[in-house]
DNA sequence: CATAATTTTTAGGTATCCCTAAATGTGATT
DNA sequence: AATCACATTTAGGGATACCTAAAAATTATG
């Protein structure tokens, strides 16, 4: 199986923090389809590098730094899946696409997009094809 | 560094191909900002899994089937970078962007992305905000 | 055509992220 | 408070893609 990335453990602590003090061990390993003893270490070298807060048999929290990637993450994909069902795309592709992504695509990219679907969702609200302005 | 694909050598290796019978180690590796010896090791390996043909001393070039890999790349990514600059995105940002997305992008995406450039271009023909259909 | 210059490969090593198995810590139950 | 179940970490390995240095093959030159 593939390799995760930074960007990815940073995702699924976010996910797993929500409400609790703590991302436990065993719930990201389960999250990412991989073995505590991987996650442990992984754990260790992210807090190394100042994106989580790791404390031993507690898990892991992000810090500032880590919680504003996962921000920009989230808002990244919501973007995307949303830009990407509103040219067709089926749902199921929608998402998996923008997980994909999201990881890849420059800010600038984001802000065209996020303008494309605020003048796209105006252009509707007056009926389709309308000229805009 | 970032560690090389499958797709990038493909891509690579397409492109110095480009008339000549077969794209060289050195060639390669200059491109791509590696060293030879990490070149003729993954070259070995390519072939070994079918996407390119390797001889010693000699180089590399596409099978039928990383020639098909390479032009699908050509497609998406021409298909992206369209796109995004048609959105708005100034050109760099735009390649580096379908560079990456490329990789990244699901079969039906690219296809309602064809589609909207297509409609686009019509919908401009007849002046910006007209009425389709 | 022999040797020098260049290209390419081979050999051995490093870093990263994963694994299994074993050891250790933690929290719940009696 | 001792034990038990479970969560977590540690220790030791494997695969992959890169590296450097040295060896070997190819190509160019006097």
């Amino acid at each position: 199986m593939k390799k995760k990335t930074v960007e990815e453990y940073i995702e699924v602590i976010f996910s797993l923090q929500h409400g609790k003090e703590y991302a436990h061990t065993t719930d990201i390993a389960k999250e990412m389809n991989i073995k505590p003893s991987s996650v442990t270490e992984m754990l260790q070298k992210l807090d190394n590098d100042g994106f989580i807060e790791y404390h031993s048999y507690k898990g892991a929290k992000l810090t500032k730094r880590g919680e504003k990637i996962a921000n920009e993450l989230e808002m990244k994909h919501h973007t995307i899946e949303e830009f990407l069902i509103m040219l067709g795309v089926n749902e199921k592709n929608a998402k998996e696409d923008a997980c994909e992504i999201e990881h890849h695509v420059s800010n600038e990219t984001i802000e065209h997009l996020v303008h494309f679907i605020e003048s796209f969702r105006k252009k509707d609200r007056r009926g389709q094809g309308i000229k805009e302005k």
